[in-house]
DNA sequence: TTCTCTACTGTGAACGCTCACAGAGCAGCG
DNA sequence: CGCTGCTCTGTGAGCGTTCACAGTAGAGAA
């Protein structure tokens, strides 16, 4: 032995090794590791144990440079820093993604675009075929990354509604309106009547729908629409405190709010107690996300909760679907009231 | 014109269609790309304007199959999944990583190691050279992948001190010590005499350390060790909620308490809360870590910063150095006191 | 002039894999 | 007996890059 393998790392077996070792010729081998089809029992086995005695692992560059597949998506993020780092949801979101695609062995590629040049940088990447697909995040809609990427033809779905991209881009997202009209109605069924609401941003289809359900059952109700009533936020705790703020300046017999996150219900019960109203004997409180922000204020946050686990699951079904030829679609998932002791 | 852009991805040029472009060889395109050294400055520039013209991205693939380099690092993660739900530090270390390496054109492949199928199939992932390093975030120490990584001779950078790995492997890491002592010595500058703490997990060397040096400041200001005014946690709220009931019930004259992770401070406030106790009036309370859940709280959390943007930075510069030959090295950086209203 | 040295450039070969194709063996059928 | 069709297998080519090497041109020294 003029060599060990202490200290630096061994040249890995080839599929050639794997072959030789098992009497048969690479292409028999590559037929087995792909799918297995038009090969016989018996030189399947012979390999799948030439591979297990060898610990051959297929090189995916060398596979990629002849597919054309990089057998990787990017998980992009485009949102400002600041959302990023505050918002709880992301975690869980992130966390699915990649369990959803390692059942399918598929690496993700975390990329953040923060500045401009991350942008241009991560866009270049993408459009040069490093990544098969990208799973998108950015709730700022109207996104520039999001149309240049569809325009490569770069198979894309994105998590939440994205606008001004017509039809032509998948999107899975949680049913907004439907939660938002749940809320309110067990809002309503508390036997409040003067309910306020802290929207999300408007640019934004989830902050649109989430006001356009409370004003729906609102309606249904027979209760009108008082202006003072509604304010918008941008979903940041310190959005959710200046709402309620100006809710209470403007409304003081405010009996009840509907948040459209939680963490601006965070804020929003700051301001609360900073007003001497108690939650939820003057006021109650309902959320938007059932995020960990929602378990971390007392009283607990009773809050309409998205399904998070199955909107990854979902973006990383939809994305290899497409990256395997079939057509973009969209995906609405349902939601669910959690009863804390908020409302 | 018999095919179209729409639709379809076109195939990107390669280096030779930008060496044909360009009047040169290939060998000369590829010198340009990498480095540029023994190239005429009239050669260059006319490759980089080929490659400008031509919109060239390098092929990553047909590169690490000649090189052996995969040029992309991982970042793993094999916490039990709850913790990397609830550690609001964890965004701030990955978006830092993500970042440094982005500065070197690195995409970060993001690795969840959850159950023990889960792990081994990253361990033969990264073993099989898919990753020319990993950055390796798991508190619960003595990790079997971490071994099983370090054995392989893959360059590895862990996020706080491992255990149990001897001097082999580098780490960077806050200082622990100091800054606990920093936070006892502030709650003793502020009066306080009766000091509790709850501590981190104590298999971990951050937990070990952070209780150290409460220990010592006690010492040192001539306090004696009060064994009820010891509680451990495991870093989570609910642990920090039960640690403060204990301390409460064991020492009722507690007037301070340092906490060893904010989201355990979280959760001690609430029992304070609960108990009737004034923060800081009655008790004075400080955490560590100068996380999301440091200003989540009211009274906000005075607390000790990490300095996760430069943990990030240094893992990243550590790593990289790694891969290109240096030795292991660790890194040991200073933490800050954040005042705000609990302490 | 000739030789050496340096700066630069072009050319095969190779990295490890998949794909297309050719061909072998065998069965069924006219 | 040949033809077709099926299952299975091996082989050569090629993916886009880097690397080693050979080779050219020009400058400077002998």
């Amino acid at each position: 032995m003029t060599m060990s393998n202490t200290g630096g790392r061994r040249r890995p077996p080839t599929i050639h090794d794997v072959a030789r070792e098992a009497g048969v010729s690479r292409g028999t081998v590559s037929r087995v590791l792909n799918g297995g089809h038009y090969v016989s029992p018996s030189a399947a086995e012979a390999v799948n144990a030439a591979i297990r005695r060898t610990g051959y692992v297929v090189n995916r560059h060398a596979r990629s440079l002849i597919t054309g597949r990089s057998d990787s998506v990017g998980f992009l993020l485009t949102e400002p820093q600041e959302r990023f780092f505050e918002d709880p949801n992301f975690n869980v979101l992130l966390r699915g993604c990649t369990q959803a695609l390692a059942a399918h062995d598929i690496p993700l590629l975390l990329m953040i675009a923060g500045t401009q040049a991350e942008r241009r940088r991560i866009v270049r990447y993408i459009t040069a075929g490093h990544v098969d697909g990208v799973l998108l995040v950015s709730s700022h809609s109207g996104d520039p990354v999001a149309e240049e990427l569809r325009a490569a033809g770069v198979p894309l779905v994105a998590c939440g509604k994205p606008i001004g991209l017509g039809s032509k881009v998948s999107y899975v997202a949680a049913d907004d309106r439907d939660g938002a009209r749940d809320m309110v109605r067990h809002l309503l069924g508390l036997g409040r009547r003067r309910v306020g609401v802290v929207t999300g941003p408007l640019d934004t289809p989830g902050g649109v729908e989430r006001l356009a359900g409370y004003k729906e059952v609102l309606a249904e109700a027979g209760i009108g629409i008082d202006e003072r009533l509604i304010v918008s936020g941008d979903y940041s705790r310190a959005s959710g405190e200046a709402g309620a703020e100006r809710l209470l300046a403007g409304a003081p017999d405010m009996d009840a709010v509907f948040v459209a996150s939680d963490l601006m219900a965070q804020g929003v019960l700051t301001a609360l107690r900073r007003a001497g109203r108690r939650v939820p004997q003057d006021v109650a409180v309902g959320g938007f996300d059932d995020s960990q922000a929602a378990v971390a204020t007392s009283p607990g946050l009773t809050t309409i909760r998205q399904p998070w686990d199955r909107i990854s699951s979902e973006m990383v079904r939809v994305l290899l679907a497409q990256v395997s030829g079939e057509d973009p679609a969209t995906v609405i998932l349902p939601t669910e009231l959690v009863r804390r002791e908020s409302a």
